[in-house]
DNA sequence: CTTAATGTTCCCCA
DNA sequence: TTGGGGAACATTAA
């Protein structure tokens, strides 16, 4: 799904359209997006809206809507429902549509906060990363992916990470110098900080609650480049698969 | 026809 | 208990 710079953008752009709102009603299109029905949620009040690593969150005035995007998922601000509207909340003022085509995502009615993930990359101390880093017996990329490591990297941002930071993505975590750590702590900060600077990346179909796409796939290096000339040093960039994921990286920089 | 795609979970094996 | 690997989920695009 989106991973945390477009979860950012996303609740940044949906949140002038629903915070404060009133949920008129809800549908459910497909019968994969929630265990919740319209009537569960119909008639509650919009508090606000918040990014929780990847997913994004809904509080309301009891409970909270956890949305989940997962591959193609789209939270969409007074958009035109098509073929792959999964569910339309009818607000008191506009209307709010999840899209996703594969029907990965899913909408959750919550009472209470969602279970915990590790922390967020942005908000944790460089040296509590270095050191949960160093207690992992696993490849750095699997690392990176696991939620409950920390939350928000997906597949984009962990090859772009590693190839910034210089680290071949098969790299024992607990192998790592804490320099070299240090280095992927910040690599991270920068390339999300500026990530969601520019709206987020737009690979496959990501787009904001606006319906615009971000521009950060302009500034990958490594990610969906295979064969292309490393920016660094022109070797070609390599495709590997960990974790089942594709996995680009550069043979001669990331040692 | 085959492969891969911003993701997670479940199951089996070591 | 931890980690690795594969399948599954549903759909499109190259």
């Amino acid at each position: 799904m989106p991973e945390l710079p477009e979860a950012e953008t996303i609740v940044r752009t949906l949140s002038p359209h629903i915070q404060g709102r009133r949920i008129l009603t809800a549908t459910f299109l497909s019968r994969r997006v929630s265990d919740a029905t319209g009537s569960d949620i119909a008639g509650r009040h919009i508090a606000g809206i918040r990014r929780y690593g990847k997913q994004i969150l809904i509080d309301l005035d009891r409970g909270l809507l956890l949305v989940d995007l997962r591959m193609t998922g789209k939270l969409l601000a007074n958009g035109q429902p098509g073929p792959y509207t999964r569910a339309i909340f009818q607000l008191d003022r506009g209307a709010v549509l999840f899209d996703d085509i594969r029907q990965f995502g899913s909408i959750q009615l919550l009472d209470v906060e969602p279970t915990k993930l590790g922390p967020d990359p942005l908000e944790i101390h460089p040296a509590k990363f270095a050191e949960r880093l160093r207690v992992r017996n696993t490849q750095v990329k699997c690392a990176l992916l696991d939620q409950k490591f920390v939350r928000g990297i997906g597949n984009i941002y962990a090859d772009e990470a590693l190839f910034l930071a210089r680290i071949h993505p098969t790299t024992r975590a607990n192998q790592l110098s804490k320099q070299s750590a240090l280095a992927l702590h910040s690599a991270i900060v920068k390339l999300l900080n500026e990530s969601i600077a520019l709206g987020g990346s737009s690979v496959s179909d990501y787009v904001d609650a606006s319906g615009s796409k971000g521009s950060f796939q302009l500034q990958h290096k490594v990610y969906r480049k295979e064969g292309k000339p490393c920016p660094q040093c022109g070797e070609p960039i390599t495709r590997i698969v960990v974790a089942q994921r594709g996995t680009h990286f550069c043979p001669r920089c990331q040692s």
